[in-house]
DNA sequence: GGCGTGATTTTTGTGCACAATCGCTTCCCG
DNA sequence: CGGGAAGCGATTGTGCACAAAAATCACGCC
């Protein structure tokens, strides 16, 4: 919409590596973000300019065009002289994005209880009920998929791209803190509190959802626990690997599911 | 707080220019920030990299990078191969901020009414105090900054970082608006609007105040008018120069005002 | 006379080489 | 044996030169 044109651009990685290049800008601040936002790395974990151009295929200044842009969007730290290290979102900041959320989102809410068309309730209702059905099955992925694009879809619904982008761009850190301080269980409440949204929303009854999304957010901010979860994991190139085989494959295949994949990247 | 460290680096501006270097990258930001807020330079006129550095004295990478995280900012719109333009903020687009900060405004206020402290609350009615005086008395000029730091307060008194940068952001695209389109009458009636929101906060009244929030947002939207005023104006030259200076003399001061500059230049 | 095509020129994009800075190691002295 | 300072290796920052792309202009053709 308004914005810049950054379009794909074409390919001339003369890449040192083994041909793996002819990845681009966008690509590589997609993968990136989303490895972030994943919350599969450790915190304070250091991104090497050289090492990442490496691994992408790619020239070093095109690397820290990218990193500097994700420190831009807060999603890595970036010190000066000494390079971009990945966030370590501790509780603390949790609280204020959660705060920044229930504002945020209960504005939201207020104005979409006004403004719903019936469509948009019957999608949202289709939505609840497909979160329902995938905690039903046991479906711990997909549910927990849906439920984050529950929050998505009435940031969409909004029309409203600026809205959509300060939703996006909150949600995602919110997933990043429950990725990594998730407690197992807590999830099974999670799906009536979204009906319970829903309920007032389709009712177009403002006071009640306000408070409904108010408190699931709590309520979702609460069973974050201080888990000292230092999973070492797997090395960065292993990740990596896979991210970019990920992102391969799915921007192989039509443009499909592209939408879930610009909500994850926080699309400008 | 979060964020990156970009600290007043040293100055080595070797600089074909007249010596008027030793900008750094901040301040660079910080007055083209201002300037493009400010609404003072025409919609899709081009700031072309040569011209910048020359101008400000600086390498032309310097300005590059400025020049992209505007555009990141969606303060510029950056077309690749063709350069960076001034934003052309058409009323279509204003509906869209105004929408945006009604949402968030509205949360924001539903929050204030239920946290304020009475110190808050005599701060704010001190400031709207202010802001009828400088209308009685008159002063256009103190009543238009005064009347937008109104709102700017409120965010800061969330305490919130993530709410108040997401305020600053869109109250700062309003303020580009209204230079632009602004009627001149219709200043009058805003102070009372603002008194309404106050009293309601005070009052703890939530419901009441987010109603004043919004129909207040959508009266000063309502008051734009489709103007076409191609107001050519001074060269960038001189409007950049000017800014300079009051960038220069301001930080020559104490850091007295600060604030409001941060405020103005969207601090992360 | 208008318009399309091609050369020129201006402007942006990018790789590269060097400079500056930081953390770490080592060596010297108390 | 411990502390501090200087040297060293590694990593990031920056200017510069060249390449690519777009806009402009000129020329010829319809």
């Amino acid at each position: 919409m308004l914005g810049w044109t950054d379009g794909g651009r074409s390919v001339r990685g003369r890449s040192n590596a083994v041909e793996t290049s002819g990845m681009n800008e966008a690509a590589i601040h997609t993968i990136l973000s989303r490895l972030l936002l994943g919350g599969s790395l450790p915190g304070g974990m250091k991104l090497g300019e050289h090492r990442l151009a490496e691994l992408f295929g790619v020239s070093r200044e095109r690397i820290r065009k990218v990193l500097h842009r994700l420190g831009h969007e807060r999603l890595l730290e970036i010190v000066k002289n000494r390079g971009a290290f990945t966030i370590e979102p501790d509780l603390r900041e949790g609280r204020v994005v959660y705060e920044a959320r229930r504002i945020l989102e209960s504005g939201m809410v207020a104005h979409l209880a006004d403004h719903l068309t019936e469509a948009q309730i019957e999608r949202l209702r289709d939505h609840v009920d497909a979160e329902a059905d995938a905690l039903r099955r046991g479906d711990q992925a997909t549910w927990q998929k849906l439920s984050a694009e529950f929050h998505f879809l009435l940031a969409e619904m909004i029309g409203n791209p600026i809205v959509q982008r300060q939703a996006h761009e909150l949600i995602g850190r919110t997933i990043m803190l429950v990725k990594r301080y998730e407690t197992t269980l807590g999830s099974a409440c999670g799906c009536e509190e979204h009906r319970l949204i829903f309920k007032a929303l389709a009712g177009r009854e403002r006071g009640r959802a306000v408070k409904a999304m108010s408190s699931h957010l709590s309520l979702v901010e609460t069973r974050l626990r201080p888990i000292v979860c230092d999973d070492a994991g797997p090395s960065l190139e292993t990740l990596l690997e896979e991210a970019i085989a990920a992102f391969r494959t799915e921007q192989g295949e039509g443009a499909s599911a592209r939408r879930a994949a610009d909500a994850a990247t926080a699309p400008r």
